[in-house]
DNA sequence: CAGTTAGTTAACAATTTGATAATGTAAACT
DNA sequence: AGTTTACATTATCAAATTGTTAACTAACTG
């Protein structure tokens, strides 16, 4: 990603802004806030933010009248908005979503489930990054369509097993699948299979490619890296 | 485009129906709903819709089901299938995709995400050029018109079934095709043949042609290859 | 250094496909 | 109608591939 996601944050309590914020600083995003709904429009406008974090309940407007102002303006249209709500308010829930917010979060706030939410917010609107058939990394191609594995152009045979297993590290690179996942992702959870299964699996793979893209956790599981 | 885009919602908590459909009127799509497995077939063959948004958690069939299941009817040969499924499950999103599914969303869904995946789908879908009469790949030539092989300038006579394998698998070249795929592609979903029937005629069409265009692949299916 | 966890290898089991022959079937031809 | 012919399907068994486990070794942890 080339310019930093801009983010706007619109609260009246200063404690949540401040701990959404310095959540947000640290993974790179850029933040801007507003202490209730008119100065969030204010913002939104001058600032034009990427997502819009918007709690329910503030002075002047409330989230739902901000969102739904926004909703109606077309430079808004690809901006995600996220509404703080309490706890168990189902109703607002769908309220919500009716004027077009695209995530919930309650009330209190955990900065590691915000976060979290909001990445993968950005990572569903691209579907290329989770969503495709096709998965490249670097010079490692993988076609479910085809059930084929090509590698720097050459393609290597994987037996169904362990192109699947591969599929399922690859789609999420970087992120450590434990065992038990894999075991139902790959096997699915009526099949009961030891866990040496996993490791025969995956040496068979890194033996085929040639390559060690599947890196070991010890412990905990195994994460594609490459 | 002419005639409004038809998307038929299948999902059994009404809330979500409610809020796709309140969203995908309101950008002039004509929408149906179903709010289960066996309800979704039904409309989905009365109502002839475009596109249709399955959960894959559903009672009487589940999304899973329904997916299989359309994508052995011709008719539904060009409708989109997307999957609602729970946030993370990329056990589904595999097992999806094997069966025919074009997209996946996660719950919670967000209207945004949704109405701008299934207008990129819809875009995706554009270049549909799939009903060529004549096939051609290296020197390989298959006509439908006259159920006729020729390669290398050579023609050589396929029975009907054999042809009409031949002629599926080649045209979309190196995509895995399921036997289920097969099956109701080549013979139909009344018939109910077995599975050694496929693997006779992929012999005598290796066999005939003399060269391996089709590959195997193991607990998969068959693709074209040449 | 004891205990835990992963890697390796080989053997075995299970599954899947290939090949061949036999049977069924439907049209084509006396 | 009876026969022939070609094609489709099934049955059966052989062969190949794939999946799983066991047993052992190596590496790591505290």
């Amino acid at each position: 990603m080339e310019a930093p996601i801009k983010i706007l944050i619109a609260d009246d309590e200063p404690d949540i802004i401040e701990i959404i914020s310095f959540h947000l600083n640290k993974l790179g995003y850029e933040v801007a806030t507003a202490k209730d709904g008119s100065e969030a429009i204010e913002k939104a406008n001058s600032f034009a933010p990427d997502c819009i974090i918007l709690d329910v309940m503030m002075p002047k407007r409330t989230g739902f009248e901000v969102c739904e102002y926004l909703r109606t303006q077309k430079q808004f249209d690809k901006t995600l908005i996220v509404l703080l709500t309490a706890l168990n308010d189902e109703a607002s829930h769908i309220k919500g979503l009716e004027l077009g917010g695209d995530d919930f979060i309650s009330k209190p706030i955990s900065p590691k489930v915000l976060v979290s939410r909001i990445t993968a917010l950005f990572r569903r609107l691209q579907p290329t990054e989770t969503d495709k058939k096709v998965i490249t990394v670097n010079d490692l191609l993988i076609d479910i369509t085809q059930y084929k594995t090509v590698l720097k152009g050459v393609p290597h045979v994987l037996a169904k097993k362990e192109f699947e297993l591969l599929y399922l590290l690859a789609a999420q690179p970087g992120r450590v699948f434990l065992r038990g996942e894999i075991l139902s992702q790959v096997w699915g959870n009526d099949v009961i299979v030891g866990d040496r299964t996993i490791d025969v699996h995956v040496r068979k793979i890194r033996a085929k490619l040639g390559i060690d893209c599947i890196t070991t956790v010890k412990g905990v599981g195994y994460k594609f890296d490459y």
